[in-house]
DNA sequence: CGCGGTATTGACCAGTCTCAATCACGGTGG
DNA sequence: CCACCGTGATTGAGACTGGTCAATACCGCG
């Protein structure tokens, strides 16, 4: 289980940048129980209405959350990376209103409710710190929502990248210039509301700019300045700053 | 004070709907202090970034949450009514990531964080309640990505409508088929993501078919079930329904 | 080596936006 | 009591972004 411990110190990590947290805190949460699970490429791990009874860590690989529309059309609302806990409001609203894929292979760790609703219980800080990570979440929908709805294609697609790029960078040693990017361009038009031939056309725009070169499951970002730029990106909505120190 | 009693209880109601809470629970929630604000017609009475120490609880009128790109352009990302605690979500981030705006003339009730917060560390039931209204909060956010990124103009304009019916139809005498609506043609644009042109024309087709009229700050729904299946409705995501009684 | 899924490109189409003119209505001052 | 004014509503004509349809190329894998 050495791989659910890292995924878990990863969360930690991502929670104690919002959130204070004591040692004794600290210790409950890294001792989480739960069950390693192998998810194939593109698959369904939680299915929309289904009442669920675990929260999702992605251990390793990415995860989309979406909506779906009656006619089966699929939004993605978020994209999820190795430490974020997909689906941390599941705990106290266990009806899926948005199910979560496997975007490539992905490994989860799967955390029961009652363990989660036992700690909040136990530690207000503990709540507080879940309660303040979901609100981040919805943060980032809305900024999502906001750049899909009044940005054009490019700066959509451009401003994913920026903020991936952004979440890769904080606190690992991966490289948010150039990261694995395993979505099919039907999978990035999902989640930029755009069909995969216009897709195709903006990120050949964006490697003809100079911006950034997408190819074989990887995104190398060309231009930092420039990306943010055509993004209109600012990372503030991402809370991934300490407020009271540096 | 009387219509901030009114107000807190109209808030607990829904509450209520989604989290169990004691005698002793529902006292505290009801006796939260703060002070009552009248709002002007359309004023920002949130203002993007600002540092809020206050949640803002909807006595009477409307609110929306808005959310802007750097070129100023806003777009709605939810639509309060009374009974509403609009930014309860502020308490644990409290730099505001979206703005409220009154839509008409509309009075707040201003509750301190701090207040709020005292609340949740001494009962843990209560930090549930708050953590899981914030949660519903953020499905709603979810169902409004989808339906203005994939649904046509009518549809959103109509899944709109039949959502805040449906939320006037709850737990009051208000008519969720015939209610106040102050919002301004371009105000409905910033929500659905549409220009105020567009917006009247669909207003049109909707009234010529039957569907609904909407005229002098007032929507009149003719037809629900219409309504609904132009909308592709279903209010299972606003989580109104007590899950486990009638 | 062939197959299935994915990527790429072109030609054309459609929903929504833009620009612009006109209308309706509530409030104000004379 | 009425002319005036400003905001919001309504309507038309034309432009543009992104979608649809369709053909072809690529690539990993059995």
């Amino acid at each position: 289980m050495i791989e659910a411990r890292t995924g878990l110190s990863l969360w930690l990590d991502r929670l104690l940048l919002r959130s204070p947290l004591s040692e004794e805190e600290c210790g409950q949460l890294l001792a989480l129980p739960g069950t390693v699970e192998r998810i194939r490429a593109n698959r369904d791990f939680v299915r929309l209405g289904e009442e669920v009874t675990t929260c999702c860590l992605i251990l390793s690989g990415m995860a989309g959350r979406f909506g779906q529309a009656r006619n089966g059309e699929r939004l993605t609302t978020a994209i999820h990376i190795a430490g974020d806990m997909a689906d941390l409001h599941s705990a106290v609203l266990p009806t899926a209103a948005s199910a979560l894929q496997s975007l490539g292979e992905a490994l989860i760790y799967r955390v029961p409710h009652a363990a989660i609703m036992d700690l909040a219980e136990r530690y207000p800080a503990i709540a507080q710190a879940f309660w303040r990570d979901c609100t981040v979440d919805s943060a980032v929908l809305s900024q999502w929502a906001l750049t899909n709805a009044r940005q054009p294609a490019m700066e959509r697609i451009a401003h994913l990248f920026a903020e991936l790029g952004t979440r890769f960078d904080i606190g690992e040693k991966r490289d948010g210039a150039n990261f694995e990017f395993p979505l099919t361009q039907v999978q990035l038009g999902d989640a930029t509301n755009l069909t995969a031939v216009h897709v195709n056309r903006m990120l050949r725009a964006l490697r003809e700019n100079g911006v950034a070169d997408v190819r074989s499951k990887r995104v190398r970002i060309l231009d930092w300045k420039k990306l943010c730029a055509v993004a209109d990106f600012d990372d503030t909505y991402l809370h991934l700053h300490r407020p009271h120190d540096g």
